[in-house]
DNA sequence: ACATCCGATATCGTGTACGAACGACCGCGA
DNA sequence: TCGCGGTCGTTCGTACACGATATCGGATGT
């Protein structure tokens, strides 16, 4: 059945069942805790449940669902410790990507990052907002010639992407983040590693705090309060 | 006790296929560059394509195989620059996580590295060996609380540990690797954070060079000398 | 009468077998 | 010698059967 036009098929449905999933997680349609049964995913998309099957395998490596055996995927609801994790292993990675960068960085590459923050700052959708942010540090770390490194910093991004994104968009960006960004890249282009690792520590630190005070409002007597996971 | 970290289970087959592959790989039984084909693997473990199939999911999510589309499974073979890239990045967590692990290392904790350091320099066999050295370094990230990061070394470890087995097989362990074990437990129990990065940061690189100088002899006018991958 | 424990049933994940699609290889022809 | 088409092998996707787990209802004991 489903002869749908080949030529689109470049990649294995697997592969695009995985990708589409793996917005719908970001960008907050499938909320953290939901889950996923692979007969209703595989309807939706009009293909068999095998693929799924992959889908999940893959999206479980990237750390955004958690598959229990015999009993199933659901969206990865990281407490507010694994973020706190998260950040601290991004800390001890982007130092060194950015350490590593700073001696190779070209001019180019320093307008096209500067390029980026501009539009960063005139941008109000969430989703643009956080696809522009994503860029500008991968963007930035990639004259490392580090790709392992930079794969990496990809998967722990993406992994608190959801709570990112449920962040931004409950208020403004705000801009400092972009005086971080531009304080990064104004110690990168002055050559001062050290600058620019304590101008990375400070930016992740900053968002750290921020999402765990928003995840975690002020009174919550432990209790059942979310039972998931 | 810390036992595997996402999904062990003997209970699904393609866990238990996933398992007997890594082990296979890890010890040199399949070399990397070996191409698996999903029938033969089935057919040799007596079950179906499927499970083999997630199987190498899993294993490329480990970075043990690369996958692909349409074309198979080969056991991954890192370039030298590869395998440098990974003790970069290992040096980077492993030294955060030892740094979290020393407030917080106890006395038996001590007695248990300890015993383990001298288990390693009265082993030569070198399967053992490894599995002795692996323990040792995750046992000794473990007070640090920081699951995902230990499973991040794992991982990492476990992509270069079919080199470092073929290096171990072919010359004895050698004290070197021994001393330096316990070097770094020593500055942990003196509670001098920089020294055992320091001392981290000396035993990866030495691995890494010795490692690298294994991987490529001598005089290699650069050329094409493996065009695998 | 209420709560608890236990068992039948339904639902979903896991594994098997088969057919379809894609890429690689070989031989034929220009 | 180089390009082209056919054939084969392998992977990818589908449909179905099995098994395990969760849920709901009923029976039992206090």
């Amino acid at each position: 059945m489903a002869r749908r036009p080949a030529t689109l098929d470049r990649d294995t449905t697997a592969n695009v069942v995985a990708e589409r999933l793996r917005d719908e997680i970001q960008d907050g349609s499938l909320e953290p805790g939901t889950r996923l049964r692979q007969n209703e995913i595989a309807r939706r998309f009009g293909v068999s449940t095998t693929p799924v099957r992959e889908a999940f395998a893959q999206l479980q490596a990237e750390g955004l669902v958690r598959i229990d055996p015999h009993r199933g995927a659901v969206v990865f609801r990281p407490t507010a410790e694994d973020l706190l994790e998260f950040y601290e292993i991004r800390e001890a990675l982007e130092s060194l990507a950015v350490e590593r960068t700073i001696p190779r960085l070209q001019p180019e590459m320093v307008k096209d990052l500067s390029g980026l923050i501009d539009k960063m700052q005139r941008t109000t959708d969430p989703r643009k907002w956080l696809r522009l942010n994503d860029e500008f540090h991968l963007r930035l770390y990639s004259p490392a010639g580090m790709p392992r490194l930079v794969a990496l910093i990809e998967n722990l991004r993406d992994a608190s992407t959801p709570y990112i994104y449920m962040f931004v968009a409950s208020r403004p960006p705000g801009d400092r983040a972009n005086d971080e960004h531009r304080a990064i890249l104004d110690a990168c282009v002055a050559g001062d590693a050290a600058a620019a690792q304590a101008a990375i520590h400070e930016h992740l630190r900053s968002a750290a705090r921020d999402l765990v005070r928003f995840l975690e409002p002020p009174s919550d007597g432990d209790g059942a309060g979310t039972a998931g996971r």
